[in-house]
DNA sequence: GTAAAACTTAAAGCCGACTTCAAGTCAAGC
DNA sequence: GCTTGACTTGAAGTCGGCTTTAAGTTTTAC
């Protein structure tokens, strides 16, 4: 598969693609004898898993020392859980704190809303 | 009081709070005759408002125009409860996407774990 | 067969959000 | 009264994460 369309069927751009390649977020995509990306299902596999970690915010340099990990073998199983592991944490006290953040945030729309139920009050 | 006992309470560093004032986030707080920062109470509250707001990524375009209207008077209510109802919404969202997240890592760290299981059945 | 579109790499540029630096003024403790 | 440390500003630097540019090669459509 060429690099254009997995950029479509993920919607990440192609310079995105390449950039997370280069910087080893994605273990090297083959070539074809002229040098241009081809694509496997795996590839895309690791495509998929990339763009969801990306979007709730896992950092660069994790992925990328998970997907050297990954490339060394089996041995490496145990340190690659311990990356997911924390990533995960990191990711719940994310959202715990995003939580409340949330909480205060809808504190303050319902005062508004009665800051402006009151002015409504007013002018009866 | 002083800038360093702001930032020791709310623990942001005296640059960080500077900088939030010159981008705005903070309306201007008031200086002694020499020139130096005097936060009042109300001072302070914007401060741990803002600081909420950022540690769940709420960015400083978003909460310099809610406090530019916030200054500019009682007119500006309707508006400034918009930027928030949009905040919510953004963080909400980001809240359900970081949870798909977690559950695919989740997924991964269990999958990790029964391999790892085998493995020492193996072993026996 | 030729022009436009898609691909390649390496390097530079950009954006948000700080953080550090430079050069100076002021205040508090001894 | 003088030194040490806290404060001031404006500008430059940094960092993570892309994005754009430049300069070239290959594929595709007509």
């Amino acid at each position: 598969m060429k690099i254009s369309e997995v950029s479509k069927i993920y919607d990440i751009p192609v310079d995105t693609l390449r950039y997370y390649e280069k910087e080893g977020l994605i273990p090297t995509v083959n070539r074809s004898q002229s040098g241009r990306r081809d694509y496997t299902q795996e590839d895309c596999n690791w495509v998929e898993f990339i763009k969801c970690m990306r979007s709730a915010g896992v950092q660069i340099d994790a992925l990328a020392q998970y997907v050297k990990l990954f490339v060394q073998g089996d041995d490496t199983i145990e340190q690659r859980k311990n990356i997911l592991v924390e990533q995960r944490k990191k990711l719940e006290e994310k959202i715990k704190e995003q939580r409340k953040t949330l909480a205060l945030l809808k504190a303050k729309i319902e005062n508004y809303e009665s800051v402006v139920l009151d002015a409504e009050k007013n002018l009866k």
